[in-house]
DNA sequence: ATTTACCTGAGTATTTTAGTAGGTTATTAG
DNA sequence: CTAATAACCTACTAAAATACTCAGGTAAAT
């Protein structure tokens, strides 16, 4: 089990996701404008949850993402693991020969560090994070700033072709 | 809290120190002979290890490392926290304003995470690591093979004689 | 048909990780 | 004293991971 921005990336998407899931599929471009995270890195990620079924997608016109089952369902660990996909916590990849042939002296350590931090996060949903009272705060925040969002591509885009 | 590959290589170092700790202070190039770190690598670790007061110094010959305290008042998140110099588990650098002036969604949601599993690699000690049966054993083996290494570095040189 | 938005793959920039090289300084064993 | 040892320090480099861009696809709705 690593810990990097990575997987940090990866569960704020998803918890996005799960704040705005109740009127059909979210649009990675809208998770990229609320979120700040760029567009291609999203699809990239959301191409690795989507193997680990954790999102289905929808194309088309109004299409986008949708949580392959419920809020309670989907646990941090899972997110986390689906984006780093190179899970061995050892460095030994699993093989236990690390160190010419044998394991390493913290290897049997690292292990049952990364499944109790595994654990851990793997009682961890998303329904638990989206009743959380600052996450509620910040969507809310972010929700208004959305509309105001629109307001300033515009901005941009007329900045462009004034010069 | 971020959990890598440059954490791990700081507990082995440290944990290798606490294994070999009482004959006097153990040098950089001991532990790197036997945990297979290169002995620069270990150099920048044990600077940082140094500013946070983990260890000691000794120059000269015969110098190394030693544990600045004893090995139950030694935390393995003590020692990752000693190298991850970038603490900031939130990547907001604790400035609450990642996403434009704002705090991002799951700011609030890492730091909480960040602080359990802090919490947890705070209960962990050097002296429980030196316990734990499988490092003992672990342990036993590199001293053995600390000897043939002497050996095959003998055989290195001559190697590079002939060759 | 055309738009929307997923999907793919290749490529780039930045940062982190890991290791090199080449010194200086303090200490001690001979 | 001096030669060896090992910490200490600086700068550099190679490789990998991370974060992001671009250029094209393809599938599904309007």
């Amino acid at each position: 089990m690593r810990l990097t921005t990575k997987g940090r990336y990866a569960v704020t998407a998803m918890l996005d996701l799960a704040l705005h899931s109740d009127h059909g599929p979210v649009s990675l471009s809208d998770i990229s404008n609320r979120q700040a995270i760029s567009l291609s890195y999203l699809e990239q990620l959301f191409a690795k949850l989507r193997k680990q079924s954790l999102v289905t997608s929808v194309r088309g016109p109004g299409g986008g993402y949708r949580l392959s089952r419920s809020r309670d369902e989907i646990f941090v660990a899972q997110i986390v693991d689906a984006v780093n996909e190179s899970v061995d916590a050892t460095g030994c990849k699993g093989k236990s020969d690390c160190q010419g042939g044998n394991t390493c002296l913290t290897h049997h350590l690292w292990c049952d560090l990364s499944d109790q931090i595994h654990d851990f996060l793997n009682q961890i949903s998303l329904e638990q994070l989206v009743r959380r009272n600052d996450v509620r705060q910040v969507a809310e925040r972010q929700n208004s700033e959305g509309r105001q969002m629109a307001r300033s591509n515009e901005d941009k885009i007329s900045a462009a072709i004034v010069g």
